[in-house]
DNA sequence: GAGCACTGC
């Protein structure tokens, strides 16, 4: 295939770091056991870093700003040090707190972990992290990483976040929901906590003044918040630092009244960007013979190539193994190493491992390589420009996984990835002319979502009008009058559009979507708590059941043994409770000296299901059942009367009934989509029920309906009236 | 008859 040079324009990623200080690089040394020479080395590299040159100008900023943009580029250091910039600052006294948030949990513990090493103390005093299932914080810690849809839940109960006196918002750029609605948020406790501030000189230069009531109607007006004013405390102003990469610093600025914004360089190795003279019909195909070129052509060095979905990346394999074979002999071999999501993680962890003498590695990945998982190694990358993301339709409650190009951003991120270690190259499968046409960045997820969690959420914040909440992005009427009718219907808020008391309150309580805490609060009524509480946490985790290709047979032949008639919720609480029986066996027949994880593990291996996806639902399971016991909810199982749990499922999921047509496809009670089962149900085999309830709908190829069980029709006005009446 | 990208509370 044949690559045009980029015009010099184009290559951006070159421009600023091509003759940055790659010889300052610090390669990790041998094991280097001396305390002081580790100190001293973990002292060399802080001041390496290109944010060290701006330690006073930064400060100074953020002393006269209270919201500042701060633009760092990869490598700069700004989520480790400017935490540490601030401590010495003095913006931790009187017990106050920096809170950094991140979009991910790995992010928020290594990076605590790193900085705790650097301010040499121990994880969890001065330095921490929380995240949820796992908080190492205390009542020294002043220097907090955490995620953004931690501190969302903080607010919950601290409106005014009133412990933190700077809140630095990480990797803005990535504009996921919880950033979105986090920073619109922080925008308001900003406001409330500088009218706290002058609240006092306020009321005291007008002590004159005769109406009290106005007085107060007038402060609140200029506080605009939607946060109910706060009782007599007196709260310091909230410093905010934004912290984005490059591409849209204006946003943030804008939104933020024009906050001030500050460009940190980065520290990355040059990227060469090539591009494909013609358009590429089948990007598998050119991928295939881009590998091979790269192999045959560029001089050593990983390669990562970026693909959609399970499917591409396992054609493609199979396409590079039967190529391999028609290499000349003696030279060098490739290792293929495919990574997405769903593969258990001691599988994904083969991408860390160096590859054989002889052998050049490379990695068939979705986007998970894209900002979750870094690979040390690669050289060359290779870009076909598509995506797998998943969508939202209000009207008709469907989800939909389509393949769309990248934005500009996530090209730049992926071809960053050739630029860790050294010069890297960047193959992307495009012309050139197609890059300009890309978006900057790609839709933020809050236009790509179902929002009844947001807006309940909000409605416990106290935020009345969602249309008044000003976020970065601008919602779609009908997509927020969709999501109030479908949290009136659950019984969230009032015919008015008021959070309803105790239901709507408890369930903003549970970290989940509306519907999955409705039908905790309905079964503790129809006396299936404990079977809800398992089906919930199981249906919130992906992949559970999981076998390579070549033992197919023997999975299908386990998984038989959970399968439950009625259908896929029932069977998913057979695998839980199998699972946690065996854990009892072995802990009654005295196995001491196993701990839980080496019993799950090897039951798991037996009966092909994913370990890190039972280990996930068995930590929702207990922080819910938490919820559950603090709420007073009552926890009681219902035994055999599944008709009992049936019966709850569809006074909770009346809005995912389905009904079989004629012909055997079946359509949404809803919406009247036509719908297929998934594969993956147990009733794909078997004779097909007249009506169900279902957990997901999703167009891929088809439109598929996933997780289901039967139910009787009749059910429906009996225990969803309020649903009924607003069908006719 | 055939299959879901990635996060997060």
């Amino acid at each position: 295939m044949a690559y045009s040079n980029p015009s010099p324009s184009s290559r951006f990623i070159i421009t600023k770091n091509s003759q940055l200080n790659a010889k300052n690089m610090k390669r990790r040394s041998t094991e280097d056991n001396s305390s002081f020479a580790k100190k001293q080395k973990i002292a060399q590299q802080r001041k390496s870093l290109p944010i060290a040159s701006v330690e006073k100008r930064i400060l100074e900023e953020v002393k006269m700003n209270d919201t500042l943009i701060i633009v760092g580029e990869t490598g700069s250091g700004k989520t480790t040090q400017l935490p540490q910039f601030l401590f010495n600052g003095g913006f931790c006294r009187d017990g106050r707190v920096i809170g950094i948030t991140q979009p991910r949990r790995v992010a928020a513990v290594t990076v605590a972990k790193r900085v705790a090493e650097e301010c040499d103390v121990e994880l969890g005093q001065k330095v921490g992290y929380s995240v949820r299932f796992d908080d190492m914080t205390s009542s020294s810690t002043r220097i907090k990483y955490m995620t953004d849809g931690l501190l969302l839940r903080e607010a919950l109960l601290d409106p005014f976040l009133s412990r933190y006196s700077v809140i630095i918002v990480d990797e803005a750029h990535e504009r996921t929901v919880h950033t979105d609605v986090l920073l619109g948020l922080l925008k308001n406790v900003q406001k409330a906590r500088s009218i706290s501030t002058c609240k006092e000189s306020i009321l005291e230069g007008r002590k004159k003044a005769n109406n009290s009531a106005a007085l107060k109607k007038e402060i609140n007006a200029q506080c605009h918040i939607l946060l109910k004013p706060c009782q007599g405390s007196k709260l310091s102003p909230l410093k905010l630092i934004i912290m984005s990469a490059s591409l849209d610093a204006r946003g943030f600025s804008e939104y933020f009244g024009g906050a001030k914004a500050v460009h940190i360089q980065g520290r990355q190795h040059p990227v060469d960007i090539f591009y494909t003279h013609h358009v590429e019909q089948d990007y598998i195909d050119a991928a295939l013979i881009t590998i091979l070129q790269i192999h045959l052509e560029e001089g050593s060095g990983d390669m990562l190539v970026f693909l959609t979905g399970q499917d591409d990346i396992e054609s493609l394999q199979r396409l590079i193994q039967e190529r391999v074979r028609q290499l000349p002999e003696g030279s060098q071999k490739l290792l293929i190493v495919p990574i997405f999501s769903s593969l258990p993680s001691e599988i994904q962890m083969k991408v860390f491992k160096p590859a054989p003498h002889g052998f050049r590695k490379v990695i068939l990945a979705t986007n998970i390589a894209e900002t979750s998982i870094t690979i040390p190694g690669i050289k060359y990358v290779i870009d076909p420009g598509l995506v797998k993301t998943r969508s939202y339709d209000p009207c008709t409650r469907m989800e939909s996984l389509k393949i769309v190009p990248t934005s500009k951003a996530q090209a730049l991120q992926r071809s960053g990835r050739a630029g860790r270690e050294g010069a890297g190259k960047c193959f992307r499968l495009y012309q050139e002319s197609e890059f300009a046409k890309l978006a900057d960045s790609a839709t933020p997820e809050i236009k790509r979502l179902n929002l009844s969690n947001v807006i309940l959420q909000l409605k416990a914040l106290g935020v009345d009008d969602i249309t008044e909440f000003d976020l970065m992005e601008k919602l779609s009427m009908r997509a927020i009058e969709k999501s109030l009718e479908e949290l009136i219907l659950l019984g969230a808020l009032t015919a008015d559009k008021k959070l309803s008391n105790p239901v709507g309150h408890q369930m903003a309580r549970f970290p989940l979507e509306p519907i999955y805490s409705k039908a905790l609060i309905v079964a503790s009524e129809f006396n299936c708590l404990e079977e809800m509480l398992i089906t919930v946490a199981m249906l919130l985790v992906d992949s559970m059941f999981y076998a390579p290709r070549e033992k197919w047979e023997e999975a299908r032949d386990k998984w038989k043994c959970f399968s439950h008639v009625e259908g896929d919720h029932l069977t998913l609480v057979n695998v839980y409770r199998a699972s946690a029986e065996s854990l009892e066996k072995s802990r009654l027949a005295g196995s001491k000296e196993k701990t839980a994880e080496t019993i799950l593990r090897k039951w798991c291996k037996e009966n092909f299901i994913n370990y890190s996806s039972l280990r996930h639902a068995r930590d929702i399971h207990s922080q819910i059942q938490g919820h559950v016991e603090q709420m007073g909810l009552r926890i009681s199982s219902c035994g055999d009367d599944m008709l009992q749990f049936r019966r709850c499922l569809t006074a909770s999921f009346f809005l995912k009934v389905a009904l079989k047509q004629p012909d055997g496809s079946y359509r949404t009670f809803d919406s009247s989509q036509v719908v297929q089962i998934h594969p993956t149900s147990v009733f794909f085999r078997t004779k097909k029920p007249e009506c169900v309830v279902f957990n997901e709908l999703i167009r891929t190829e088809r439109n598929y309906i996933r997780d289901i069980t039967r139910i009787d029709p009749a059910w429906i006005p009996e225990l969803a009236p309020q649903y009924c009446s607003t069908q006719s």
